[in-house]
Formats: structure tokens, sequence, C-alpha cells
RNA sequence: GCCGGGAUGGCGAAAUGGCAGACGCGGAGCACUCAAAAUGCUUUGUCGAAAGACGUGUGGGUUCAAGUCCCACUCUCGGCACCA
């Protein structure tokens, strides 16, 4: 071996074994007649918005120590990637830079796979999909005419969110503090025809099966989509109105407080204030006329402040409280959302804050009707409540329920916050909505033969937003024949909203290119749900919940036969850099490939393991790759300096060696699966230390338990350092593969003790420690700790009041 | 306001109710070297010469024993937010 062969070269050492791995393809998951019980692990896949960067880095590592770990285990597992590469941050640099958003989007894709495969992903590559090829959103297009079969997917018109400044609708996420996420301008509201998705239908479910989850996924993820989904038990309970044949019903979740309910208040900007106040006299008209406009000219900034004061107006009308018959005044106000319950309140301002704010601001008259002394969350006995009086709120809500269901003026309900998903965006690069309008047949669903629906080409088109789709300049493209009547119809122009896309890619993997189905039902009953999803928090609400969700739809039309996508989740944390997220204007920008050319790549990988728990941020400033390439090239050497020849006789070898190898092998497997990724990193190094000090101590370079431990040490690093494991592996006089060599189980037989280390207390404080028989009987372990100098300075002229022990580690002696 | 995390050395962090600080970064020292780098070894919570004392955000509690369990609070991060 010459000098150069024992430096530690991480240049030579990733050029030598990439290329062997393309030719092994250690990660093929669709070989014929493989045994190996399956296991379905998947990276949330990326945007194609530039090269890979640090986040990338951290998911992907992270992503692949799970699925190299089972790999390991002796799993078939499946590992696929493919790229979300429809949508806003493609096409908003693609404008920026004047260029076709397709050729920009597969240059970054093709820059991004030859990323990937140097960060040494264990990505099966023969599973690959992009959303944007025509075979892949042909069954978005598919899947949206098997929704709107099933009237999932319907259009209303609506109001949504707009920016007069881009001109274009913003999705609820692209409105961030009232301001349009890409050019500051404050968002505005405007009515337009768009197509949603029924996802209400489904909140139930959605809501209720999250309690499978429980354990399996971060609790942060359950409690945002639970409240997300919003559920709230409640009661709609019907006011007749003075000079109205029509009666109002309301929502509320305190019926029982219905007799302290003052006044009614209506959503401002509703139709239902509108109408009240028309019915008034001229002057009632004229005030409501100019507090609506300025709830209009107001914006969500002013909406979103929390002190605010409360305005309104009274609209001249009166509500009758079905409970009492008393009049209840109607006021409009800002405070009460026209989109939500009814778009209309009943006002209990002794018992609701709002409503106290605001009976405060025009002196309206305060009732209490809950008795708050003793309890102030609000279950205290009802009083001034007629026959609700006494009872607490529980029994009081069935109560006040049942008295006003006999003549139906309440009914038991719930409400959601959740809405339908608005899925059209007046965008060109995204899925084309297979849909024809035609003045005769309506909304004609094109054809199932006839999809997919491609998009036209982009030159020529005007990409930028302007409140209309691009796809509508494209007139050879819109222009078509009703697939019903013949008669001259024109396309719909709106895309889908990339979420679409990225809702069923999981099952896509399963037959990524076949063209007769959406996915292989029979894979899918054999890989999917995904045992393992890994990705960033970012997406904990909408993309979880539409993927879950379109899951639902799925199992019901009968194509698979599980109702939830994702079996466990991890959600790993940002790279920070000197505590803020990384950017170019910030200035404090890590590029990846700076780091990889700096570090290389299995000490970028190393360090993501094990900077801390995984779910927390990694700041890039506060870690240190430059250790980890120190690690590996000291783990690399022990590998080196093995003399012995494979296959020799381990059980020969150092006892001391075999035993912290063997605790090793106990301990790796439960951290990497509980997802302690930097506990299982410092193992390695213990196991390293270990190694180092047998080699170069009496047990020696020729000693069995040496090459015991540099093997497993080769096998456990290949999940975070896979170049350097490789080459160990080869060193260690083993054939290229080390990504598949079996982790063996743990030799519990080296594991016995014969001795510990007995531990002793004082009155709960540590006086002396000193080693024992594992089989020593707790008088004798009393016995002794009594000898030691230490303890019997520490117990002093104290008495012994208590001697508590657990043979053959623990003594505590109560002194006093 | 509501929901969910978190707080442990100079720093990143470990710790089935039983030795707080594993493992690493950084620091100090030693060996090798003409020297440096690299490597290897030793050391490193605070105070103290030592014995020892103190120490896991704050205040209580449970326990023989609390970073860990319970109650109250402070600060901090994230999500939602006039959702009736």
């Amino acid at each position: 071996m010459t000098e150069q062969e024992r430096e530690y070269d991480v240049a030579s050492i990733q050029e030598r074994w990439l290329p062997v791995w393309d030719e092994l393809k250690p990660f093929d998951s669709a070989k014929p007649g493989d045994s190996r019980p399956k296991k379905y692990v998947l990276d949330m896949f990326p945007y194609p918005s530039g090269d890979l960067h640090m986040g990338h880095a951290e998911a992907y590592a992270l992503g692949d120590v799970i699925a190299r770990y089972w790999v390991q285990r002796g799993y078939n597992v499946m590992h696929p990637i493919g790229w979300d590469s429809f949508g806003l941050p493609a096409e908003n640099a693609a404008i920026k830079r004047g260029l076709d958003p397709k050729g920009w989007t597969y240059d970054n894709i093709a820059q991004q796979k030859a990323s990937m495969r140097r960060y040494a992903c264990s990505f099966d590559w023969d599973r690959v999909l992009a959303t944007s090829d025509p075979g892949y959103y042909r069954w978005n297009q598919w899947l949206f005419l098997e929704f709107y079969k099933r009237g999932l997917a319907y259009r209303k018109n609506s109001p949504v969110n707009w920016c007069p400044s881009c001109q274009t609708v913003l999705a609820n996420e692209q409105v961030v503090q009232g301001l349009c996420e890409r050019c500051d301008s404050v968002a505005t509201k405007k009515t337009l025809t768009q197509w949603y998705f029924k996802v209400t239908e489904y909140a139930d479910r959605l809501l209720d099966d999250l309690d499978r989850l429980e354990g399996h996924w971060p609790s942060k993820v359950l409690a945002m989509q639970r409240n997300w989904i919003g559920r709230s038990f409640g009661a709609e309970v019907s006011f007749e109105i003075e000079g109205r044949t029509e009666p109002v019903t309301v929502f509320t979740t305190r019926p029982d407080t219905l007799f302290g309910a003052t006044f009614m208040v209506v959503a401002a900007d509703s139709d239902l204030a509108a109408e009240l106040a028309s019915g008034s006299e001229p002057s009632v008209r004229m005030a409501f006329q100019a507090y609506l406009e300025t709830v209009k000219q107001s914006n969500d900034i002013e909406r979103l402040a929390t002190d605010r004061e409360k305005t309104g107006v009274f609209l001249g009308r009166y509500a009758i409280n079905p409970v009492n018959g008393e009049r209840l005044p109607i006021w409009a106000s800002d405070y009460v959302l026209a989109d939500y319950g009814t778009g209309a309140i009943m006002a209990v301002p002794a018992h609701d804050q709002r409503d106290g704010e605001f009976a405060k601001a025009f002196d309206l008259p305060v009732r209490v009707v809950v008795d708050n002394e003793e309890d102030i969350a609000g279950d205290g006995p009802h009083i001034n409540s007629g026959p609700l009086d006494g009872l607490y709120k529980k029994e009081a809500i069935e109560k006040v329920i049942e008295l006003l269901e006999a003549s139906g003026k309440a009914k038991a309900t719930k409400n959601f916050r959740l809405r339908d998903w608005l899925i059209s965006r007046q965008r060109y690069w995204g899925t084309p909505i297979p849909i024809i309008h035609c003045e005769d047949c309506g909304e004609v669903p094109v054809p199932e033969q006839n999809l997919p629906v491609e998009l036209p080409s982009a030159e020529g088109l005007d990409l930028k937003p302007k409140g209309t789709s691009p796809l509508g300049g494209a007139k050879d493209w819109v222009e078509v024949s009703c697939p019903n009547c013949s008669k001259p119809a024109l396309r719909d122009t709106d895309t889908m909203d990339t979420f679409v896309d990225s809702s069923w890619y999981f099952l896509r993997y399963l037959s990524p290119n076949s063209d007769s189905v959406a996915f292989d039902v029979q894979a899918a009953k054999e890989w999917a749900p995904v045992d393992q999803y890994v990705g960033g928090v970012t997406h904990a609400i909408l993309h979880l919940l539409y993927a879950r969700f379109f899951t639902k739809v799925l199992h019901d039309i009968g194509l698979i036969d599980f109702e939830e996508p994702f079996t466990r989740l991890l959600n790993q944390g940002m790279v920070l850099m000197n505590g803020s997220a990384m950017s170019k204007s910030r200035g404090n920008l890590v590029r990846l490939s700076d780091q990889l050319d700096e570090h290389g790549v299995d000490a970028v990988r190393l360090t993501m393991a094990f900077a801390g728990p995984p779910e927390d941020d990694i700041d890039w400033a506060d870690v240190s790759p430059s250790g980890s390439a120190k690690f590996l090239a000291r783990a690399w050497r022990t590998a080196n300096d093995v003399t012995s020849e494979p296959g020799v006789d381990f059980t020969k070898g150092d006892a001391a060696l075999r035993k912290a190898t063997h605790t090793f092998l106990r301990d790796f497997g439960p951290l990497i699966e509980g997802f302690k990724f930097n506990v299982g990193v410092a193992k390695l190094m213990e196991l390293v230390n270990a190694l180092r000090k047998a080699i170069d101590g009496s047990a020696g370079p020729a000693d069995p338990a040496v090459r015991e431990a540099a093997e497993v040490l080769a096998r456990g690093l290949s999940l975070f350092a896979p170049y350097t494991a490789e080459d160990m592996w080869a060193r260690l006089g083993h054939q290229p593969g080390v990504a598949l060599a079996v982790l063996p189980d743990a030799d519990e037989s080296l594991l016995v003790e014969s001795s510990t280390i007995a531990v002793v207390q004082v009155n709960g404080k540590l006086r002396d420690k000193f080693e024992v028989s594992v089989d020593i009987s707790k008088e004798a372990l009393i016995a002794k700790a009594l000898e030691s100098e230490q303890v019997q300075r520490a117990i002093g002229d104290g008495q012994v009041v208590q001697q508590i022990a657990s043979a053959p580690k623990f003594v505590n002696f109560v002194v006093k």
C-alpha cells in the first residue's frame, strides 16, 4: 500500500464509488422475485427552482438514514424521488429571466438530479416522476374528472384574495400579514368564478382519523390539522325577525346562554345585512352604506389588529329571542365573519369577550346568566335563565336544545373552519383543467380518451399575470368543438393548484411510467400506504391535508384499501445561518455545493445527522462539518489498520472490544428507529474510540475483534457516510455494496456483566461508588457501602433511619 | 386571545424517577516534528489550594431520590386568530 492510499482522500473516494453504485443499483426496489419484506420510505419531492440547497441536504440526509437503515435490516425499501415541477416558483423565475418555464424547469431538474446523485441519495432511479410531464398531469386531469363525476369538483362564484398590483388571485398562504407575498401590496378581495374541491364533505373523517396517527405523526402537526379543520359543536337557533317572513338562523356553541342574549349582530359585508338595512328608514340605510364603505376599504392588516375598537351600526330592525320573546336590536359589524357559520350571531355580552366589547362601545345592555363567581371557565350554574336555572353548561345546552327543538327553533349542529379547496389558478405553468365550456351544453368534461389536455407551447403567450389565465391567449388551443354537440366551444383556461399534483404523487411512484392507469392498484396493495414520510413542517397543514383528502376519496372510489396515506411522519427542522433563515438578501446564504467541495459529501451528511434532534433547527454557524470530516478520517483509518483476513473467527477476539461492538449493535437500531440520529452517530464515535484504543493497545491490529468492530462500523457508518463506509468495506476485503450488508443482531451473551459499579448516596447525595459483583445481595451491598470512608463521613453523628437499596446498582441511606 | 413546543457548560447537545453534562465543537496541556500542519494522548460545569460546596429558567409540591412527575409562574419559538 502506498502512502497515498493510506491517506483519507475525500475527492478520490467519491469519484471511485459513484460509477460502481450506478452499476450495482443497490436500491432497485423492483427486482423480480425479491422476497424481502417491503417498506416504503418517502421524502417530500422538491420544487426544481434552482440547485439543491442546505435545506434539501438536511431533508435528504435524514430520509436516507431511514431508508438505508431498513435496507440493512433486510427490507426491500422503495425510496423514490421526483419533482414538483409545476407552479409559481418555477413560473415566476421563468418570467423574471424571460425564459420558457419548461426549458428552465427541466434544466433545473437535471441539475438537481446530478446533485442528488453526487449526494449519494439512496433513491431508486427507476422510479422517477415530474409533475409537469404530460404523462403525469394527464392523471391529474383523470382524477379531476373522477372527482367531477362524484360532485367533488365544482365551480362557484365567490370572493377570493386578489393582488391589485400583480393582477392575480392569491392563495391564502400567499397572503402574508395582509400583504401579497411577492410584491408587498395590500391584498384585496375580488369575486370570481373558480373551481373548488369539496374537501368539506370529508371534514369529519379528516378530523377523526387524526386519532389513528397519534404517536406516529408529530403532535404539533396533528394539532395544526385539528386547528385548521376547526370543528365546533353547538346549535343553530332561529330568530324571528320583525317585518320579515324568513327567520334568521345563527350558529352558537353556547345555546345555554340564550337568556343572556341582548342583541344580534350580522356580518356587515353579508347579503343579509344589506337586505335588513334596505328594509329600514333612509337614515339607517345611509348610515349602513357609509359603514359598509369603511369596512370594504379596511384591509386585512387593520382587521388583524388585536386591540381594535369595535365598530358597527344599528340596522333599525329587531329579532325575537325564541326562549323569552324579547326584542333584540340587530346591528351590523365587521367583527362577525360573513363566511363562517351563518354570518349572524346572537350576542351575549356577559359571557363573550367580543360581544362584551361591542356592548360597551355602543352602551348595550348586559345580562349575566352564568354564575361565574367560583369558576372563571364559564361553567358555573345558570341564573336568570328560566328553565335552565341551576343547571351547568353541559346539561343546560342539552336542555335548551330539547326545549326549542319541538318548535323547530333550534337543532344541535356542528360547524367547521375548513373551507372548500379553491384549485383554479390563472397561471400558465400548471395542469389544464379538462373542461370545455359550450354555450348549449354548459360544462362538458373532456372525454377520457382525449386526455391529456396538453399545455400549449409558451411561445407567443404573455405569461405575466393580468387577472386572466395566459392560456386564454392560445387561440388555437382554446377554440375546440364541443365533445357533446360539436358546436364551437372553449376550453377552460385555468390551471390546477400544484397541491393537486402533490396530493397523490406517492401513488404514482408505484407505476411511474404507466400510460394506462394513474397507479397500479395491485402495487398499491403491496407497497402503500407510505411507511415513513419525511419532509418539512412547512407542509404540515395544506399538503398533508390535501393528500389525506385524496386518499380518502380514492378509498371511497375503491382504488385503494387504506384511508391514511402516511403511516409515520418525520418533520425535520430548518437549516439556519447565524440565527435566521438563509437568504441572499440577508447575506447569510451558505451554498450547499461550496460545503460539499470544502468538506465532502459524507461530512455534510454526517453533520446534518449529528447536529441535534432532527426536528430541531440547525444553525450552520454552530456546527462543525470539519469536525465531522475529522471523525470520518479517523474512522476510515481504523479500517485501513486491520491486518486480519476476512472471515476470521471473531469469538477469539479481544473481549473488551467485542463487548463494545455488541453494545453498539444493541443500542444502534432502536436509536435510528426512534429518530435519534444524533445519538446514533455518538454511538458510532464511541465505537471508533474503542476500536482506536484496541488497535493501538494490547489487542493490536490483527485481533479478530478489531475486524469485527471495523466491519460493524463500516455498516453503521454507511447510513450517514456512504462513500467512506464503502471505501472502508473494500479495504476490509469485501465486494462493493456495504449498503446491502445486513447489520447483525447483538450477541446478548457478550453483554452479560459479571460486575458493575454500585452507587452509594447519603440523603440522596452521591458519596461513593465501587465495583461489585452483579449477584451481590442487598444485605452485602449495604454492608459494603457502610464500610466506605466517604459514606461514614457523610453519615457522621447522624442516625440511619432508612436504607433503600436496589442490588447491585444502588444504595441510599436516609440519615437524621 | 387560543393551541402546541422549548429553556441543561463558552457552543451543538445526552440522560427507562437512581452517578447531570454521553458524544462532539471550542479551549488548555503533552508527545511526534528543526518547525508547522496532520495525528495520537491527557484535561476541560462553576467556586475552591484541597476537603468540599453549588449546579438543569423561577417559586412551590410529591418522593428515600426530580432535568425527568404534579401545581403556579417567567421568558422564548412555532401555528391559528374577532371562527361566535
